[in-house]
RNA sequence: CGAGUAACCGAGACAACAGCGGGCGCAGUGCCGAAAGGCCGCGCGUGAGGAAAGUCCGAGCUCCACAGGGCAGAAUAGCUGCUAACGGCAGCCGGAGGCGACUCUAGGGACAGUGCAACAGAGAGAUACCGCCGUUCUUUGAACGGUAAGGCUGGAAAGGCGAGGUAAGAGCUCACCAGCGUCUGGGGAACCAGACGGCUAUGUAAACCCUAUUCGGAGCAACACCCAAACGAAAACAGAUGCGGCGGCCCGUCGCGUUUUCACCGAGGUGGCUAAAGCCAUGUGGCGACAUAUGGCGUAGAUAGAUUGUUGUCAAAUACAGAACUCGGCUUAUUGUUUGCUCGUGCC
């Protein structure tokens, strides 16, 4: 990816997750919150509710592939976190990538 | 054709575009960092399973004393073999189920000891309630004695069944069957076959227990190395009959003050990390598990965690499902195809 590497570090979910902006969808819930590093960050969040390591693997390609095609024309300096949620194994990649740009115009514009 | 049973094999392929993780090669010495070290471009090649799962066994590897003695504890339980090892596998023996192909089997010991067997029933290591028979008194019965065939209860009632025998009965006697013991024969063994003997006193050891065999503990967040930082203060207790290290206890052994509070110091990096009791083919030995010889292959190594997205073609690609130190098994989840065999039905 081109100006984007991985959060990984709890705190900063945790930062996210109280501070950040969200929206949620039924097949994606989005937090967004603004850093200063010139880049940006993602975190996918798969938890066990959604199943075992295959499906959740599967969650995290999804939702993976999706902002890599949506990434070019995204602003820059932003940290953001994806949740999967149950349905979200279930359809097909075009239709996270529909949820995720809605969610994205409206909470980086 | 239907039902069943056993086993092999596969787990999408190909093409296009986009994209990700390792590896190798080339190149700038460009970027980040205090440093160790890491990042970026292009090309080539490579990249999840039959169960990767559950974490139920067994090993390698690492550290704790290259692991010691005893107790406690745990596991296993027909025989012979295979294996690095196993609670696994193979072949066989015994038992159970099925018409059959075939399948299942936690398969040592109840004359070492302790316990339990409710209720029912006359009686459950012990009986005489009814009944049957005899004797006596007497006469529609009672008492005493004999009996375990018949009745009732129960999961189980003193081996089963038939004949003889008897007052009535009884392994009291006999044949057959079951069980026990001894002997003989066969087999490498579990065990099998036969003969003879006396005539026997329940079940439960997935109840405690006994016997035999095996087992030290913790786990890759193990552990090793590199760079940077720190390597101080106070209080309490102890003075070796103390504290700590080896899962519990006792020894043994090694090391040494210990604990608490405050202060200081990294959410650092690299290795371990994949060549392995490895896979494939062929030959040889073995009923088989497996062993062995020759040749070939070199096949993921991430660290918020990598093969996926969108199409097209094929009759369809759907199910269960994602390596995390590595192997050998077991168990569980689940899809398709094929073949052998068994039983039933119909036709020739």
């Amino acid at each position: 990816m081109i100006h984007t590497t991985t959060l990984n570090e709890n705190r900063d979910f945790k930062k996210l997750y109280h501070r950040g902006k969200s929206l949620v969808h039924s097949v994606l819930v989005t937090y967004a919150f603004k850093n200063k590093l010139g880049h940006n960050r993602i975190g996918i969040t798969t938890t066990r509710k959604i199943g075992k390591a295959c499906k959740r693997n599967r969650a995290r390609r999804l939702i993976r592939e999706a902002y890599r095609q949506l990434e070019p024309q995204l602003p820059v300096g932003w940290d953001l976190v994806f949740v999967a949620r149950t349905r979200t194994t279930l359809c097909k990649m075009d239709a996270v990538k529909a949820a995720m740009e809605q969610h994205l115009n409206k909470l980086l514009s």
